[in-house]
DNA sequence: TATGAATGAGAATTCATTCAT
DNA sequence: AATGAATGAATTCTCATTCAT
């Protein structure tokens, strides 16, 4: 049953965002009742922070994966990483849209645990690009961080226009991104 | 007195979100009543429809500057759009992530407004690739629509983490995302 | 309105006790709405410190015009002030029911300040005690802090049982009270 | 386990009070679940009940013992008496707070048989009263009915303040009470 | 004996909105 | 142009109680 509201909740957010959706909305949706959805959950917010530590959670363990792969240049590790994101439309885009989008309704502790985990998501991927400048894979004339901010902008974007079942693949999707990402999109 | 409530509205909203400020937080604020605000506006939502339609009319007026200027290249026009948005954030930063973070609230013709305008700046945006791709300035391999996308990605993402008042200048921002996008992070 | 939310609130309060008294039911039997109540009231809570407050700061101040009279003896002193309790049972019974009964649903800072102030009360009488020990009106063996408390156990357990319409005026209560204080029920 | 509850609920009902502690508070202090209660409960109610025919039966049972001793005068029962209420501070503190705080909690039937049997409390102490009257070791002139709920408040109010650890002993302020009904706290 | 999932009725509170003045 | 009293619908949350196991 806690599986079941979380996974309305996310359907719910998603379609019609945290605030506009009632606990009524959720517990009427499952045909259970308001004390159910209590006696799993101690309040909204609670659950609105289940699930993006679940979510932040999964994210950067499948992103340690990537990190720890010695076999592969940084240039790989990197598009990895961006498949990762975009992976997660086709599976999860709903759970992704809550997830950058309703990180406004958690407070206190719960933001500062939750913003921590991207942080540190991001500086992972800010690591790759330093790396990637150090060897000599990457140019060394751009700031690592912006570009990482950039990239990260790029990548979760597409959580808001990307149809994953639209005419265009999410390998299609991928490989333009990586494409520009890495080459530009001047002619050379 | 409209333009003070419109104001401190943005102001509000960006702080502590649309749902999360109440009418009455705003006439509080500036000191005056609930009838003031009423007498100006006819519901919460139309006075944030009236600062989305403030801030994409203005926003399509100088991107239509832009567009229309014959003696520069589709690189500089891209530039220049990219700057614009970036620019923004020191001047009204408030306003923009107000635009991109609350257009959920608006309803039924008042999105559907907003939207096409959303789209008709995206599209001008494509367009200036798709010349540029056309005479040659662009590489002919890359789907136009998407790098668009990528574009806004991007630029939209700096509302969310850059302080014009920090170290880096909204400059060298720019000059970072522009060389990323026109010549990718890959050593040549 | 705000006046009459509170006397009915008293009213109520008295008959059913603070927790059992909803705010629906104080607006219900004044046919307006929870709307109204929070319009005057912030919290349910809020209404309950309103009429300790205004309880406990009247009968301070009654108690002070006692106290500053210097053409009476002490004994008269405490006389009065024991009228000043009982006489209350005619004109605000229910609001000294209250008072004693429901202090303990006040939090934090409202404890507290009701508390200092009812030990005001408390420690004004006491006063008069050890002044009429130290004139040689009362007796010289007695704790002056526990006799304060036992006058006011007397007294403030009149609220419980004592109607002032039944067949016993409150004169006589007085008088017996006061007799019984004074003297003690032994026969000398 | 009944036992148990029992005991930790009087402890909760005397810190927080009847309708502040929920079930759920009483069965999670002892680490059992709400089915637990119900087993032994039909209701939050009669749990206070049987705290309540307990603690009154108790009382009366040894306020039986005094009444029936015929070697001693009606002072001495009186003075026993009080002895038998304030003594119960020490070992039954909160139990007695409960027992005087939350009878407004019990419904109809019940409330009827607890009070019943208060009254025969009270009106026990009255005959002593009477019968010290009667055989002259007590004033005519003091109407008996007043003078016990006198001494009934004065008593009953030490719940209210009296440590029973605190500087002052539990003989001392008998002493003072017993003193203070018998002879007054004029000076003679 | 005891558990724990589920209920449902009702609680306090919030808030956009109306309207007579 | 502005006020402020009042509304009412919705919202989050609480909790005593039930019941199958």
């Amino acid at each position: 049953m806690k599986r079941k509201i979380t996974e309305k909740s996310i359907e719910l957010f998603e379609k019609k965002g945290f605030s506009q959706t009632s606990i009524q909305d959720i517990v009427d949706s499952l045909q259970v009742t308001k004390g159910t959805f209590y006696y799993y959950f101690s309040s909204k917010e609670q659950l609105l922070m289940d699930i993006h530590l679940e979510y932040i959670t999964d994210l950067l363990g499948r992103q340690q994966q990537i990190l720890q792969n010695d076999l592969i240049t940084n240039k790989e590790k990197l598009k990895k990483i961006m498949t990762l994101l975009i992976d997660d439309i086709k599976d999860k885009g709903a759970n992704g849209r809550v997830f950058f989008r309703e990180i406004r309704h958690l407070i206190n502790e719960n933001i500062d645990k939750i913003k921590q985990k991207r942080t540190l998501f991001r500086l992972n991927i800010e690591k790759i690009i330093q790396d990637g400048v150090n060897n000599g894979e990457f140019r060394s004339d751009l700031r690592t961080d912006m570009v990482t901010f950039g990239i990260l902008g790029l990548t979760n974007y597409c959580y808001n226009w990307f149809n994953p079942n639209g005419e265009v693949t999410t390998e299609q999707l991928i490989d333009t991104y990586v494409e520009m990402i890495l080459h530009g999109i001047i002619k050379a």
